[in-house]
DNA sequence: TCCTTTCATCGTATATTTGCGATAAGCAAT
DNA sequence: ATTGCTTATCGCAAATATACGATGAAAGGA
């Protein structure tokens, strides 16, 4: 393809668009549900209940934390980790005022 | 990488990463925000106000569709295409099951 | 000092996505 | 029948994503 006119569309799609990506593997889906409940844990917690090798959950902890949508601090040998609640937040905002504005007016049309 | 793992996880988490992955691209985000504006409308006007050519903006038409997102008629020459509002709500309360619980329970933790 | 533990990064292989031009397929009107 | 319009699909090229083993780096304890 050569070139990827991801550029040429409005900030709010692509910030939608980046946040989608993120969330669009089951793995960081399921990171991202293991630190919901437990509000913050080690990546080694992770890697214990994952069906992947610690590098590879380790690369998608990167992209979530590129992403924004988690946060994490190294803590001596290990590394922390934790869902940024306000990155969530503001997905909901902007996924909403796409969509939900219409919502009930439409029916059914095709 | 030769596998993939995809299946390893549970159906919900695949189910919201499907979802996720099918608005991963700004593209696709800015044609569900076409259709939701006009409730429906022909392939052709969406190629109109995209800057993309007319086989790429099927493509992602065709993804959208696959995904359930959005239906599709064909009518004779042309192709109408619709949001479908029971998928996003669906997404909704997916999302939020996994996610919303939790929101004021948490503070910020590293 | 040397070992162990924990995690990130590098290198690599394969799969998937993205994008476009060219072509086909379907229908309407001439 | 032939032409024109609209859309889907094919085939290709390039970029990204996914996954893992091997290797580094950083800190704590023997």
């Amino acid at each position: 393809m050569a070139i990827h006119k991801k550029e040429e569309f409005s900030t709010t799609e692509q910030a939608l668009a980046a946040f989608a990506k993120a969330i669009s593997h089951p793995a960081r889906i399921a990171i991202l549900g293991v630190l919901a409940q437990r509000n913050q844990c080690i990546c080694g917690e992770i890697v214990d209940v994952m069906p992947l090798s610690q590098s590879t959950v380790s690369q998608h902890l990167k992209e979530l934390k590129n992403a924004g949508l988690i946060n994490g601090e190294t803590d001596g040998p290990r590394s922390c980790y934790c869902i940024n609640w306000e990155a969530f937040e503001k997905f909901n905002v902007d996924f909403n005022s796409l969509f939900q504005q219409l919502r009930e007016v439409n029916a059914k049309c095709c």
